[in-house]
DNA sequence: TGACAATATAGCTATATGGCTATATGGTTT
DNA sequence: AAACCATATAGCCATATAGCTATATTGTCA
């Protein structure tokens, strides 16, 4: 359980090694969000999204709460490691252009007016168009 | 080509996601080494070694410059992310008690001494133990 | 309690990754 | 040129990873 060991800082560099999980996080600098409103926002299958924020909270990016059925994930560094890291990844994230349009389809995103199928509904998803 | 994408990030990302290649930063934060001189330490086959420092390089953290048969490896960050990226990873790395004991161990290797097979000569390589 | 909504887990598949051995390449030396 | 050295590349194999669909779980509400 030595958490100086080198196994915990590759589980956190390999949290950060895919811009699935980057996409994430980088919406969730803007606020909190809950799966269905993150998943229809990056357009994969909710079980993907949702084992990715997993792996964030187990490298301690994120902490989730319950709020009825949604569970919020919210941007929360576990230690100053996940914290500077974050710093780091989340400014290249942010100048890129496809985070950016992201996190600006999210206007348009409204955990209240979300399917139940997993997917964004045809209205949300077609109104980012 | 587009730098700012969030490809390139990735890439770095990924470059440092091993721990075997954390260890090669590692040493090579005490001085520039040869191919050679870095496959006795981490005790993996040379090709191995090799690949990993091909990774390194493409991805911006290390330099090379060939010296007769030698190839020498220098950590040579060659932007800012990989200089703050490598900043935070080193810090956890050299708090690290097997990459420490990997640097110990450079004290007992040195390049003019290591035979062709690739491999550290049985003299250097128990000399460690 | 039963129906339903959101999320998590199980299990599958295709691809990526990291190790290896064998061999090619590039530089040195006789 | 030939032999030799260090390194790089090619190709193979086992495992890890990220996507998917199907299903289990957990919470809400009639």
């Amino acid at each position: 359980m030595d958490k100086t060991s080198l196994k915990y800082t590759v589980k956190k560099i390999k949290a950060l090694a895919d811009s699935t999980r980057i996409k994430l996080l980088a919406m969730l600098t803007t606020k909190s969000l809950c799966v269905c409103e993150l998943t229809c926002a990056v357009g994969l299958a909710q079980p993907t999204v949702s084992r990715h924020l997993t792996q964030l909270e187990d490298a301690g990016f994120v902490s989730r709460k319950r709020q009825g059925t949604w569970m919020i994930y919210s941007l929360d560094p576990a230690d100053t490691t996940c914290r500077e890291l974050l710093d780091i990844v989340m400014e290249q994230a942010l100048a890129d252009i496809e985070c950016q349009q992201l996190i600006k389809s999210l206007e348009n995103i409204d955990r209240h007016k979300i399917s139940g199928d997993g997917k964004c509904r045809k209205k949300a998803a077609t109104a980012v168009n």
